[in-house]
DNA sequence: GATGAATGAGCATTCATTCAT
DNA sequence: TATGAATGAATGCTCATTCAT
């Protein structure tokens, strides 16, 4: 009987929505976001259907709102916020990040490669992504053209591309990838 | 017997199911196969519906029979069949096919992606492709061995993950991908 | 090229129908009207689907035709034509005749019962089929009349219900049915 | 928490779904199962095509369903539970009750004889039906017997193929069939 | 007579979304 | 806030039937 207070309600409402994306990262992860349905997501967060529409305003929403809320979840790992030049141990820690995030939830990389390669998904997040990622382009071209590299910008879509596709053959075959060798080639070549 | 002949038939036969299997390829790699209907595909090649599954048992065979006929026709590119070793004249051709290959057909490319990043989907091909694949593994292995590599299997997984990479990343920005110097930095790296 | 005369027509004709009926028999038994395709039918009896349209209009007229064809087949096995009056011997004779014709052929029985217990089918055929059974009955009611019962209709009522369910349960169960001890009780019943 | 406690929930549920079914009796009966489609039942219950799947996993389950709701509902009809032998008044009333319980809801009983007909249904409830009958048959056997049958099982097989005789031919010809009559002549004979 | 490609209405089923409570 | 009954459009698929050859 006793009304709750405006903080418990805020409570409430954070774990709900926390509870419902986090099971749909799985679900999404696992069966693709197409053939995953908002009555599985409910099921398997033990909550209503309805409920799910008092968090978001549909099913794209909530893809949309759970891809913003992982990266922005991700981006402090890398700890970028400060960082004004990269060292050549910035740049392998950076690197190292990068692959040890895949092992860290496979089920979000999953998820991510499976959006981003999904034709008209992408373009709900290319703006959010771009804008968040793009503030730290300089950092990289500036540290390939003072290793000396004729066309930095060049380098860092060849760095990049290169780090995407392990990031995507460690999920292909997570158990056997060799990511100590791989590791070790990758910063003999970049850093 | 036959008012048409077996030849005729077959003709007809064969045009409306490469018909179909060319608005699908186009439509699986824009919307995705799980947003694609069949009624969207049906629509598309001016048939009906229901001739569809006079050439295709399910929409999942559909999908089968044209993955794994785009595989065949891309194969003979790479002309492997009679390879017993390979030089480095070769990998580098190999090399240049595999990136001209996504120019000459980003549809088809994007749609590769957009399967074998889909969660469930894969499975119906690893097998497949698989087969075909493999044989070639071992020349790669003995190249990158002959090039004095101690781990020429991380060798190939790396080889194989960058050049994925680039892929993805020609097809995300097709206009803008800087081909030349990442060919370069590809070749000077792995031939 | 030289011109096939009207009888091998015919031959040929009722050759083709002929097939087309015999299987249409086992599928419809078997899986019911209603589940059996055209196309089943054509590829079981190794003709083409439009070959079928050549000798019915529809569907319902194969099952008419069918129907009324197994009938007409059945009759003479109990040769009542010349029957003027139902001796005892006759009588036995009957029943016997309606016993074993659920054991020659279970498929065409087991038809029988499906059509005529499914709800609207029966409709097609209640005026032919009474058309063919009504010459006899009075014999049976004669027949019953003379043995002493007060009201032979209903006699006849019982009788032809007790045969009819008895079809039913050989059908049912035709291994173990206990065919000799049920006919020697139907017999000294209705004899 | 629940806007609506659990017992309205249930309520409605049940209305609903009572609905269906008793829609679903109907047609299947009138029509037959297969040629009743979901779209039917849907529009003659005044509810969604989506709400049937509420209730039901699909078709052949909303038939399963019924089919043992029915037979629940009618087994206590016979007042069989704590019967340890059969007395001559109680199999009179039993075989009354089995002659009128096909009056009462002739809808039913069209639909019990459309089903156990029907060539590849019937196996869905083969076994619950067994389970379900099973233990009053020693009843019977064992009253055949001390009326001084030799082969009281084949009499059993004789009285139960009888009794599913008249009951068809009752529902073909409701109106006109002499069911005093018959009922005498069926009650001198076995009871 | 005979073929089988082609049609389109219809089917069982799914699912994002709404809404009374 | 939370529920789940209810909707209806859409999906993959089937099938009786037509028709050019």
């Amino acid at each position: 009987m006793s009304p709750r207070t405006k903080e418990q309600f805020e409570e409430i409402r954070k774990e709900s929505k926390d509870k419902i994306l986090k099971v749909a990262v799985v679900l999404f992860a696992e069966k693709g976001y197409a053939s995953t349905s908002i009555s599985q997501i409910s099921k398997n967060a033990g909550i209503s259907k309805g409920l799910i529409y008092n968090y978001f305003e549909s099913k794209e929403d909530l893809l949309r709102q759970m891809i913003l809320g992982l990266f922005e979840e991700m981006m402090p790992r890398f700890d970028l916020k400060d960082i004004k030049k990269l060292t050549r141990e910035k740049f392998i820690e950076l690197t190292d990040v990068s692959l040890d995030i895949v092992y860290e939830n496979p089920h979000r990389w999953r998820l991510y490669t499976s959006i981003f390669t999904q034709p008209g998904i992408m373009d709900l997040f290319k703006e959010d992504l771009l804008k968040l990622t793009m503030p730290f382009i300089p950092l990289f071209i500036e540290y390939f053209k003072e290793k000396g590299h004729k066309n930095p910008e060049a380098m860092l879509r060849y760095y990049s591309a290169t780090l995407d596709g392990i990031q995507l053959h460690i999920l292909m075959d997570i158990e056997n990838f060799p990511l100590q060798d791989v590791r070790e080639l990758l910063i003999n070549q970049f850093a």
